[in-house]
DNA sequence: TCATGTCTGTTGGAAATACAACGTCGGAGG
DNA sequence: CCTCCGACGTTGTATTTCCAACAGACATGA
C-alpha cells in the first residue's frame, strides 16, 4: 500500500478520513506513477483530462513564451494540484507543461470519476465537489488579487496595492510578507532594484514603514 | 411568472431545459429583486453566501484602492453571474461591490442550495455543479492568460504575448481582437499612444501586419 | 578572527513609458 | 457636399523603469 500521507495536505481531500483515503482511490480509478527529475508529466498540447496530485517531490508548471523559451510558471510541492482548472474546464489541449523538478509520485485521477457519484455509493463524492468548487473559486480569487496589482502602471503603486491588499486580509495595519525583495519584485514584475528605491521612497513619503519583510503602513 | 429568457444566455443553467427551470428556481429558493440605477446590490464587507445572476440591465463591479476611489473592474450584462467565486470559496467579507449600472433585475441563488440535492431529487444539480465547476475553471484560464500578458516589462511584449495567445487559441495566424486600440491599451494596462506607437514599430520589423482589429502574425 | 555568500539599499546612465498635443482618416448625420 | 466627431497614428518632452555595478549588514562556517 503507497504512502498517501501528502494527500492530508491536499485540500482536493480536505475533510476525508484517513481511513477512507484507500478505499476513495480506488473508488477514483488514481494510478500513481514515478517520474525521474526533468521528465515530461504532461505535454503541452496534451489534453489534460485528469487532476493531478503530487505525492512527493516538486514539479515544475512551463510555459512557452513567443521566443520559443521554456519559462517557469510556478513550482508544486507535496500535496499540490496541478492541471485542475484544465480538466474542469474541458481543455482539449493544454497551454502548459508539467516537468518533474525532482524525483517525484504523482496521483492521477480522471475528471470525471470525481464528479460521477460512484456505483457504490461511497458518499464522499460531494465532498471531494465542494472542494474542488472551493480550490477553484480560491485560485480565482488569488489571480483577481494579483492582477489588481499588476495593472497598476508605477511600482509604487502596484507595491502599495499588494502591501493594502494584505493590510485587508489580516485586517492590521502591520503585516509580515512572505517574500524577500526578489521574490516581491519577481510577484509584482519589476526589477529588485527598482523596487528597494520605490519602498526607499515611500518610507521618506511617511506612507510607509518597513524593516526586511516585516512592513507597516502609516495611513493619515 | 417572471421572465426568465435571460437565463439559456447564463452559463450556470446550460443544459437545463427550458421547461425545467421554473421548477428547478423554486428548488433552489431563488429570490429575484428590481434595483434602480446606482442602487448597491452588494456592498463592499458584506458576506456572498449568494451566486447573483442578472436577469435584466447591468451591474457594475467596483473595488475601492487604497486612494479611496471607486474603481470599475468590469460591466456584467444579462445572463452574467457575479459574487460566483466569493461564494464558492466561503469569503466572509467581499472585497467587491455590485451596484446597478441600470435598471436592473437579479436572481439570487444560495449557494448551498445548489451544491445540496434537493430532497425531491430533482435531479439537475448535478449538472448546475458541473456547470459551476466549468465557469470557475474557464474565468480561471482567462485569469491567468490575462496575467501572462501583464507580467511582461515591455508593451512590445506585452502586445505579443496578447496576440500569440489569441493566434494559439484560434489555430491560426490571422486574428480579429474584441477591442478598439483604446480597449486593448486598457486590457494590457498601458497608454493608448504607446500602444499605437509599439504596434507601428513591431510592424516596420516585419514581426505583425494589422488594420484596424485585424492583426496577422509574420513568424519566420 | 577571517573569509565567504546572501540580502538589501544606493547610484548613474540607458532605455522605455506616460502624457499632452496635434494631424489624418473615415463614418454619421444634417 | 459639408461639418462634426471619434478612432488612430505621430511627435516631443517629462517621468519612470531597467540594468549593471557597488557598498554595507548580517549570518555561516572554517
Amino acid at each position: 500500500m503507497p504512502d498517501l500521507s501528502s494527500l492530508t495536505r491536499c485540500p482536493l481531500f480536505a475533510g476525508v478520513a484517513h481511513k477512507d483515503l484507500d478505499p476513495l482511490l480506488t473508488c477514483l480509478a488514481g494510478r500513481i506513477s514515478h517520474h525521474t527529475k526533468g521528465a515530461v508529466i504532461l505535454g503541452a498540447g496534451d489534453r489534460p483530462d485528469s487532476v493531478g496530485i503530487v505525492l512527493d517531490g516538486r514539479v515544475y508548471i512551463t510555459k512557452e513564451d513567443y521566443f520559443g523559451n521554456r519559462n517557469i510558471l510556478t513550482q508544486i510541492g507535496p500535496g499540490g494540484l496541478f492541471a485542475e482548472a484544465l480538466a474542469c474546464a474541458g481543455v482539449e489541449a493544454s497551454p502548459v507543461g508539467v516537468v518533474a523538478s525532482e524525483d517525484c509520485r504523482i496521483l492521477r485521477v480522471a475528471y470525471r470519476r470525481i464528479t460521477n457519484p460512484c456505483s457504490e455509493s461511497c458518499g464522499l463524492h460531494p465532498i471531494l465537489v465542494q472542494n474542488m468548487l472551493r480550490v477553484l473559486a480560491q485560485k480565482n480569487i488569488a489571480l483577481v488579487d494579483k492582477l489588481e496589482c499588476l495593472t497598476r502602471r508605477t511600482t509604487q503603486d502596484k507595491v502599495m496595492s499588494y502591501l493594502v491588499g494584505q493590510a485587508t486580509r489580516h485586517q492590521s495595519n502591520t503585516i509580515d510578507i512572505p517574500f524577500n525583495r526578489q521574490g516581491l519584485a519577481d510577484f509584482l514584475s519589476v526589477d529588485r532594484s527598482s523596487l528597494s528605491t520605490e519602498l526607499s521612497k515611500l518610507q521618506k513619503q511617511g506612507k510607509i514603514r518597513y524593516h526586511k519583510n516585516h512592513f507597516e503602513l502609516l495611513g493619515t
